[in-house]
DNA sequence: GTTAGCATGTAAGGAGTTACATGATTTT
DNA sequence: AAAATCATGTAACTCCTTACATGCTAAC
């Protein structure tokens, strides 16, 4: 019953709800928006790509251009692709915020509602802070056991992890700002992208 | 043939190799030191220790106090594990660099030969450079076509890895000094952790 | 006396990787 | 004509997670 992840299809609605697309291009554009460590392997994306086609998510649409020619196939959402898509977008609870899922929420922010996008970075935020507070204490309680190079490795985690959070704030502030000068706006899910996310203002922790 | 990873049963290891210590506290130290965004669960780890017994890595003494108590079992290395530990101290070729196994070198280094850390450092090093390479030319070519969000998603990881040099090239500088400082120091393995690797010399990208 | 933390495990399954296998098209 | 890049797929496998199951021990 474990309900976990799916991140993947989530991330493919995102760009075919863009545009129709082959899988080759899918890839491209999935490793060039999420820079993975590792390149996303044509074993995940192909049999994910058949799972959403069984699904019903996704059609395919082969062009058979002379007749022997090797398929090239674009795929493109159905009306319940859109409909599941449209169910990511307007999910702002806990599961938004957890490390696997945030990445894929945020990815598709311009086609977020502003007020699930400002409780997703404000529970992110939350959720980091818990942790931070968690590592600290930890790490005042066993500091002197552990040797230069493996205190400096739990420092640099959390250094991360801080850094995480002042990118948060920053961003939250300038939502914020943004909703107040804007008269209303929770609606528009279909207002683009707004002129940069004004990373000027510098929330520093 | 994968031979992938292996990172959580070197881990193991290199605790077990400073004392014998049971499940449940590999466990705590494991999630302390390395910081996972998941605690490590017990249905990776006591599976994982099964797996090092039958390898004859590790050998289990069993606390059978009384007689009918459970069982409380305390692991340690057996000769076969420390050689195995040590060989993975030796390796200072590119799959130690490897984003999955990097941390795994890094946190004993302690007990690591001097030129061998720097070979990862380095090699860590220009690993991240090619990533970074690589990915500001595709963020070029793209970056009209993205949204807002997706832009600032790309930047934060672009930052992130810019980080990550900064804080490996700090590193390497204060481990090229101190083996300058100290007259020879390439096969002490026993030196113990020098006195904090001195990250004050901060040389920012 | 009950909650929190210590302690050990198994079964089922998810999500992805590597390695293999094939072929078309574009660039050099 | 060779090399690079575009393009699609499968089989076997690895690593890890969740959910379940059990019981002890210290503190409040």
């Amino acid at each position: 019953m474990a309900r976990r992840s799916g991140v993947l299809e989530m991330a493919v609605l995102g760009l075919l709800n863009e545009a129709p697309m082959h899988g080759y291009e899918i890839r491209k554009r999935l490793n060039a928006l999420f820079g993975w460590s590792r390149a996303l392997s044509y074993g995940s994306l192909y049999p994910c790509l058949k799972a959403m086609l069984q699904k019903g998510w996704i059609s395919e649409d082969t062009t058979a251009a002379g007749s022997r020619r090797r398929a090239k196939i674009v795929y493109r959402l159905t009306p319940e692709g859109e409909a599941r898509f449209a169910e990511h977008l307007a999910e702002g609870g806990p599961s938004a915020w957890d490390d696997d899922r945030f990445g894929v929420h945020f990815a598709f922010f311009a086609r977020t509602d502003a007020a699930v996008r400002l409780r997703i970075l404000e529970g992110r935020l939350r959720r980091l802070e818990e942790r931070l507070e968690r590592v600290r204490a930890q790490l005042e309680r066993t500091q002197e056991r552990r040797d230069a190079y493996a205190l400096e490795l739990q420092r640099y985690g959390m250094e991360s992890v801080e850094r995480e959070m002042s990118w948060l704030s920053r961003l939250i502030a300038s939502e914020r700002h943004r909703s107040s000068s804007s008269t209303s706006n929770t609606t528009s899910t279909q207002r683009r992208g707004p002129g940069t996310p004004t990373h000027d203002n510098g929330v520093a922790t």
